[in-house]
DNA sequence: TCTGGGGTCCTAGGACCC
DNA sequence: TCTGGGGTCCTAGGACCC
């Protein structure tokens, strides 16, 4: 592997809760929850809320009662506000190294090489000063965590998050070896990166319990008994550096190789029809994600199925998939191609509470197409029929107005224009900095 | 007709992440 | 009444080929 670098993992603390705080100063020291897209479940949560007890993903509906108790304030997520502070947030710890990668909205790693000599100051004194702009300049409170690989990284960040006295900054490089294994001793194995709710069990039961325990694991016998993602996670916490996260934020974005859109609805759907909609509207976001990346889709899935929480119901869920020959990226072929598979999984009498479009068998829009009739050429059967309908062009208009005057503006008919299934935030904060109509300001 | 080893491609499913 | 919506990587097994 190539040479050991001092790597830092940057992440917003509470991310979501810390982007309406910076906007509403006012929930500052209050409890908070972010909601997911439904107002289904917390999907973020302040100190404050933590310390009521509200487990991140819980529903909504447990907790509830807590906005009288206990002043508990709960908001719709606004993603665009979110995506927009990340940015921001990114760029300005940007400035204080050459090679960051950006893993998640609110988490990026950092190289810190050469940055320990450069102005006499340890690495987490260097934390501190990134942690410090990006309040500043942003708003949003971080922490760091320090190590030589990402998996210590993210080692250490958990616990500069969990403990008062690091202050925010914990850098397992500067650590001697007794202090270092004490440390690891006390995190669980299952807050180490990697470690799942499946693993985390079996693991204790063979005597792993503890970070240190896992780190001193023989990675061929964890590869054997568990995964070879897991034996690799053993070496990162050893200090051998062995997965890659990709996210350089100085690389193209690289295209994803499927796209999924899916949705739970407000309530169960019963008909084929409010199926065959909601599908319609899950193959048109997904289209248009796949148009943004520049591919088109060779294969596409679609799956159905009851609420697994409901025991009364009757469980279901099947999946179907089904190849896109020629590949394509318009939306009406993408469409056409759900219905289709609808109508081979679909059964009646099932209270329908979730479905979704996977696109997969990605591949560049530019490349290797080569129609046998194309659109509007002699030859073709329809040729006459076709003309002015060029769907690449029509694609791109459909594109340009839903980007211009947002989403949902033009789309097929197809998506129905009633969406009873539709869950509707009700508790959504203004988009602050990327709406002018939203800008917070007083208005006459 | 039978035989074998080795390779590729595809798909489903499991595990993990935020 | 009420339980997110995305993703990634790896493995195993089957089909098919030489």
């Amino acid at each position: 592997m190539s040479r050991p670098r001092p790597v830092a993992l940057i992440d917003g603390n509470s991310f979501y809760c810390s982007c309406e705080r910076v906007f509403r100063p006012a929930l500052l020291g209050r409890p908070l929850v972010v909601l997911s897209n439904n107002d289904g479940c917390a999907i973020a949560r302040t100190a404050e809320a933590k310390a009521l007890g509200i487990k991140m993903g819980q529903p909504w509906f447990e907790i509830r009662r807590l906005e009288r108790e206990a002043g508990l304030v709960a908001l719709s997520a606004n993603f665009e506000l979110y995506a927009d502070m990340s940015d921001r947030m990114m760029a300005v710890i940007g400035q204080f190294g050459p090679d960051q990668h950006i893993y998640s909205i609110d988490e990026s790693f950092l190289f810190l090489d050469g940055v320990a000599g450069r102005s006499g100051s340890s690495l987490a004194g260097y934390g501190q000063q990134i942690r410090a702009r990006v309040l500043q300049w942003v708003g949003i409170p971080t922490c760091v965590g320090i190590g030589m690989t990402y998996t210590q990284a993210k080692l250490a960040n958990h616990v500069a998050k969990q403990r008062q006295h690091w202050a925010g900054v914990c850098d397992l490089t500067a650590m001697p070896p007794g202090a270092l294994a004490t440390l690891m001793r006390e995190v669980d194995v299952g807050d180490v990166w990697g470690v799942g709710r499946r693993f985390a069990p079996r693991l204790r039961e063979v005597g792993i319990a503890s970070a240190l325990d896992l780190a001193r694991a023989d990675p061929v016998m964890i590869a054997g008994a568990f995964s070879v993602v897991l034996a690799r996670t053993v070496r990162e916490l050893c200090g051998t550096s062995c997965i890659d996260v990709g996210g350089d934020a100085n690389a193209e974005t690289i295209p994803r190789k499927q796209i999924l859109s899916s949705r739970s609805f407000s309530r169960p759907l019963l008909e084929q029809g409010e199926l065959t909609e909601a599908l319609a509207e899950f193959a048109e976001r997904a289209a248009q994600r796949l148009r943004a990346q520049g591919s088109r889709a060779g294969a596409l899935q679609i799956f159905i199925r009851s609420s697994p929480f409901r025991q009364q119901d009757k469980p279901f869920s099947a999946a179907i998939s089904t190849r896109l020959i020629p590949a394509t990226q318009d939306t009406r072929e993408i469409v056409r191609a759900t219905q289709r598979a609808l109508r081979g999984i679909f059964r009646p009498g099932i209270r329908y509470a979730k479905a979704g479009v996977m696109l997969y068998d990605l591949q560049a829009a530019d490349v290797g197409q080569l129609e046998l009739f194309p659109v509007g050429e002699p030859g073709r059967p329809d040729g006459a029929a076709s003309r002015g309908r060029d769907p690449a062009a029509l694609m791109q208009t459909l594109d340009a107005l839903n980007a211009r005057f947002g989403r949902g503006t033009v789309k097929l008919a197809g998506a129905g224009l009633e969406q009873g299934w539709r869950h509707r935030p009700e508790r959504l904060t203004p988009a602050y900095t990327t709406d002018w109509a939203q800008l917070p300001i007083a208005r006459a």
